[in-house]
DNA sequence: GGCCAGGCTAGCA
DNA sequence: TGCTAGCATGGC
């Protein structure tokens, strides 16, 4: 089955999909020629898998939602409701630029990255633990050990005659042992922390759901007492996982390179520093750090 | 070879 | 309360 969305121009699909492809991942299939996402989706009640195509311009988007026909109708709107969220159709990206363009610095960001928006994790079990597995390792050793972790879940759906690999479950997760995730490279305490959130998660101890029904100082207070979960891993999740649009992970060292950068000074900025910078980027903080972390890819200058 | 990565904890003063 | 070593590996 296929449905056409409409997002929120503007709205650049193509360049949006140079993220995911930059950190190459075989959770998600990329055709960067004709702008193709693809990849499996945990619902409800089953496992989905997608594809989504942009067929449109930036300043007209539209785009090519592919699905399975055997998808019941309540599982078909909560796998839209799940794109809109993923893929952010509905911001206003108007609003953000206003917002930062009293920082004459912003121009050429937003120039040349007019139409990006951060696309979301699928799923919020996958996204605190890609989170919990990112923090303090390079972005390419991460990436490994997620892939790892993908493999060793070892569960997959068939969809137009590819097979596509599906994110372990907490449940899966739950049941491992540390010693299988320290044969992966692991850490021990990476270990004990991805599994132990697992846990929480398997037994219901931490409903992730119902944490989108919360502000974003209530779930700092539900996740920080998890032991490997600080401040910056419920920033990323409330900005990745939950698309929050207004946190500031000020702390996080790339922010503070990128924002070093922007601004031409002479050492890199503090955490305070840059809440300072920051407060005029409100409410749309989580959009200006996704722009400054793009800022750092490669090949841009 | 050393230092730093899109941090966090535990142990110490 | 505030500071710091240690963690695992890879890239520069």
């Amino acid at each position: 089955m296929k449905v056409i969305l409409t997002p929120r121009a503007p709205f650049d699909f193509l360049q949006m999909l140079r993220r995911p492809m930059s950190r190459p991942s075989s959770l998600i299939l990329i055709d960067a020629n004709s702008g193709t996402y693809t990849r499996a989706v945990r619902l409800r009640s089953r496992v989905c898998p997608v594809t989504v195509r942009s067929v449109g311009s930036v300043d007209g988007p539209e785009l090519c939602l592919e699905y399975p026909d055997d998808l019941a109708e309540d599982e078909r709107d909560e796998l839209l409701q799940r794109m809109t969220q993923m893929f952010s159709l509905e911001r206003n990206l108007q609003d953000f630029y206003e917002t930062v363009s009293v920082s004459k610095e912003w121009a050429g960001l937003i120039q040349r990255l007019y139409g990006v928006r951060p696309i979301q994790d699928a799923d919020l079990f996958e996204s605190m633990v890609r989170t919990i597995i990112g923090q303090q390792l390079n972005l390419s050793f991460a990436a490994t050990l997620m892939e790892r972790l993908v493999q060793l879940g070892d569960e997959r759906v068939v969809w137009k005659q590819q097979t596509l690999p599906v994110f372990p479950s907490a449940k899966t997760v739950a049941e491992w042992t540390y010693p299988r995730l320290r044969e992966l490279a692991f850490s021990q305490r990476k270990a004990e922390y991805v599994i132990d959130f697992a846990r929480h998660v398997a037994s219901g101890a931490i409903d992730l759901e119902k944490l989108r029904d919360l502000p974003d100082e209530d779930v700092y207070e539900v996740l920080m007492p998890l032991r490997g979960v600080g401040r910056w891993t419920v920033e990323c999740f409330l900005l990745f996982g939950m698309g929050r649009t207004d946190i500031l992970p000020a702390a996080d060292i790339g922010i503070q390179n990128a924002v070093q950068r922007l601004y031409h000074m002479a050492d890199r900025p503090k955490e305070a520093d840059i809440r300072q910078i920051a407060s005029v980027w409100a409410p749309w903080r989580s959009y200006a750090t996704y722009y400054l972390w793009q800022s750092l890819l490669r090949d841009e200058n």
